[in-house]
DNA sequence: TAGTACAGTTTTGTCATACCAAATCGGAAC
DNA sequence: GTTCCGATTTGGTATGACAAAACTGTACTA
């Protein structure tokens, strides 16, 4: 929580309209879906300009509480995890391009996977493993065509995240793939190496189904680290 | 990236003004540390309003890309991960109100640190294993002392997320701190309870230097369920 | 010469006002 | 009840103004 300013920042006059509307939404006195009043309204409320009111406004649509579409009276947005990745986006895409960066964020996705598959490998349903093996098949029918493969390539992975059944997740692998698309799109298309990574999905599939979370985990990391080794060579870095 | 607004929503003036000094930024023509112009030069460059130039600086500071204290000229911000965190503060603040919104953020925070301990347990090298003795001494030494035991808990976890020698954990377990501090500290202090939570911080620390990764979930997961036991009875939820 | 104090100049934060175009609302017509 | 249309409201942008704070260069002091 960073609410306060550091140092010698004195406060702006939008900061009060902000915080109140901020508790409103928080503690539900504005419902989800509720718009906020006219802008004029809140001037007269809090006895300042329209200048300050659209500043705090825009405030409050920065930070993820309201959706202010132009135009449109802004909205109170339903609380949801993607919201909160999408309040990231653009400092992660400033990341992406320091040196390190697309490593450092795909090392923590390895990370990340690791643990799932071990999970997956321990506590997924038939229900999971039915939808691993359709993802699977679907990802064997597009190994020619390099685009579809792409995708259910990520759909394959997504089920991983679906398994925990904790809301935060699904979001979170959303969030690699929008922001590592780029890198994986930039290589050109190549059905010998979608054969490579669909016999690699296929082995996860297999441990899952053995319920072994250590084999499970090595045939995940060698996927993904051969997956690096393959996306490396689309930029410059070391 | 969620660059583009869904549906009819129209462009904003304001737009243009953002994407160009967002591309000047990430690429590198703002260096980090310079100011960003005068809004007067950037309305004239643009051909806006200054009102335009405002709402603009305004969104480049919400994204994270500039630093704008007030009465001051916005600088263009160094790239860390901590930003990114800072940037999802008050969505996560809101999540955390919402059934079983803790609940969540604290199970991932299981998953993720049962990774790091495995981790650990297998490349921890000598200089962490110092550190987080060291780390576990300070925390045996304050069990009297609640507030201090709060404290050195807690850098005792840090040194798992520095282990990986990944720039991305460490703000992590930042944020992890920072969001789920005010649940943690509503309990009342209770020496037992400490040294129930030191001797599990002991049993992880034993576990890592017989580099079993087993074990080390093992035990990280009883420390971290049983304290998810002790702080969920501080809120309403079931 | 280096450092400091001061006065003049920018620059930002905020306000007031105005105008257009789009969204919304209310009622008429069907 | 639904559709359509005009009046009204409201958001987006522009302009101008002003106080207070930050900045700049200069003169003064050590």
């Amino acid at each position: 929580m960073t609410e306060e300013r550091i140092g010698d920042a004195r406060t702006r006059a939008a900061d009060n309209v902000v915080s109140m509307y901020e508790r409103q939404i928080i503690d539900g006195t504005l419902a989800v879906g509720k718009p906020l009043p006219p802008e004029r309204e809140i001037m007269q409320a809090f006895g300042v300009s329209r200048t300050v009111v659209r500043e705090a406004v825009q405030t409050l649509s920065a930070k993820g509480l309201v959706e202010a579409r132009p135009r449109f009276r802004p909205v109170v947005r339903t609380p949801g995890y993607d919201a909160a990745i999408e309040a990231v986006g653009s400092v992660v895409n400033r990341l992406l391009t320091v040196p390190g960066g697309v490593r450092n964020l795909f090392e923590l996705r390895i990370m990340m996977e690791a643990a799932l598959v071990r999970d997956a490998a321990l506590h997924a349903d038939k229900n999971h493993v039915a939808r691993m093996k359709q993802a699977l098949a679907d990802n064997e029918a597009a190994i020619s065509d390099s685009q579809r493969f792409f995708e259910t390539d990520i759909a394959f992975h997504r089920v991983l995240y679906e398994v925990p059944d904790n809301p935060v997740l699904p979001p979170i692998h959303q969030a690699y793939t929008d922001w590592l698309s780029s890198h994986w799109t930039r290589m050109p298309p190549d059905p010998e190496r979608n054969h490579v990574n669909y016999r690699a999905h296929s082995r996860i599939f297999e441990t899952i189904l053995f319920r072994d979370p250590d084999a499970a985990e090595l045939a995940l990391r060698d996927h993904l680290d051969d997956a690096w080794n393959q996306v490396r060579l689309t930029f410059a870095e070391p």
